[in-house]
DNA sequence: TTGACATATGACACCTTGTCACATATAATG
DNA sequence: CATTATATGTGACAAGGTGTCATATGTCAA
């Protein structure tokens, strides 16, 4: 997290700041991104960068909470507009999240985030918060979710189906930054793999 | 890939190097890993290095690869076992890889590759090889999944399906690095994942 | 005016990486 | 055996990156 001081610096500066490291983000993978290149670009003197952030990991995840906030939103959105089913819900933010993320001004930036992705990420993300957060977000969530749809109606088990969704869907659009020729087939994949978790894999149903 | 002359040294040249790094990789994630470092410990000048591998990345898909080819093979070994029915054979090398990875002498590493794994990691294993290359290893594993078992026998759709399962086995076995706590309940969660793509996720059958 | 505090700044020490000119083996040939 | 040709080994070096810290400058309240 940004210190206070750069949370009460004028918005512009902080955009600023934040635009310039989303340049550098777009041209490098986070490895490659360089902390020089984004306060030369953003003009700012190397002290105060380490004033307002930890490390260039500190402001990475600043960046990608901000957006993971907003998913989560539509996520919510989405389910009261789709009754609770979130398997639909997946089918529309996929779409909705490759419009986004593949528009031009976009691309660069969202190929690096996505392919670079790691379950690292994913641990500082959800394990930095305070559990009861998470709670709290999946709470949200279940109360969204019409219960009767599915085949259980446990919540920590529609928890994890949800997670399993939502895992089929990331791998998807992932998969479409990683090279065009096999983008073209991708949301095929992904309607078939959806396939596969509404009715399962087995010829016989033994339920 | 390491050069002709890395890979004419005598084997213990070679492994001792290859042990540094692993050391090296146990330590620190791929991005804090250094190479000073590692030749440091394997005793061998800078130049010697940049003689063998490209950089560091090359080193690391170099170690990476190898437990690749060994898990391919230990896959068609199972499935010819279980008759074809690669869930199944995910499910048992869900222990088998667990068991050997978090072997004491083999989790520090293990935990790194796992939690740093990302989408470039298989970008670059999966479309760097020649695509005759993933075509024949494809087909090896086609010509030994029994199709009558699933839905669908098209040669397409059983290796996607066969994907998911892989990347459901995949991320279960990710968390278990992740924290204590979690890991403690992951294997009933991979199970529970399972089964969802066994007999779907919706109450009713309507295919 | 003065002190207390927050914020800004860039030179500095330290560490990394990849390269390259040069040294030394090893093999191949007349 | 002498002489090339070829492969391999080596470490000093330039270029660039990171995080820190002593110092400077604002800001506000008493």
């Amino acid at each position: 997290m940004p210190s206070k001081t750069f949370l009460n610096l004028p918005l512009e500066k902080q955009a600023n700041l934040l635009n310039a490291a989303k340049r550098e983000f777009a041209k490098n993978s986070f490895n490659m991104a360089s902390i020089n290149q984004i306060i030369r670009d953003a003009e700012i003197p190397r002290g105060s960068f380490y004033m307002y952030f930890v490390d260039k990991e500190d402001l990475y995840y600043y960046i990608l909470n901000k957006y993971r906030m907003t998913l989560f939103e539509r996520v919510k959105y989405h389910l009261k507009e789709q009754k609770g089913d979130f398997i639909k819900v997946w089918e529309i933010l996929y779409d909705e999240i490759i419009n986004y993320c593949t528009a031009s001004e976009n691309v660069d930036l969202f190929k690096n985030i996505f392919l670079n992705m790691h379950y690292a990420t994913e641990k500082k993300m959800l394990l930095k918060p305070p559990i009861e957060e998470i709670t709290r977000g999946q709470n949200e969530l279940l109360i969204l979710i019409s219960k009767d749809l599915y085949q259980s109606s446990n919540d920590s088990e529609l928890m994890d189906a949800f997670g399993l969704v939502m895992m089929i869907t990331t791998t998807s659009i992932v998969y479409t930054f990683m090279n065009k020729e096999i983008a073209i087939g991708e949301r095929t994949t992904f309607k078939r793999r959806l396939n596969i978790i509404k009715y399962g894999l087995y010829k016989e149903s033994e339920n």
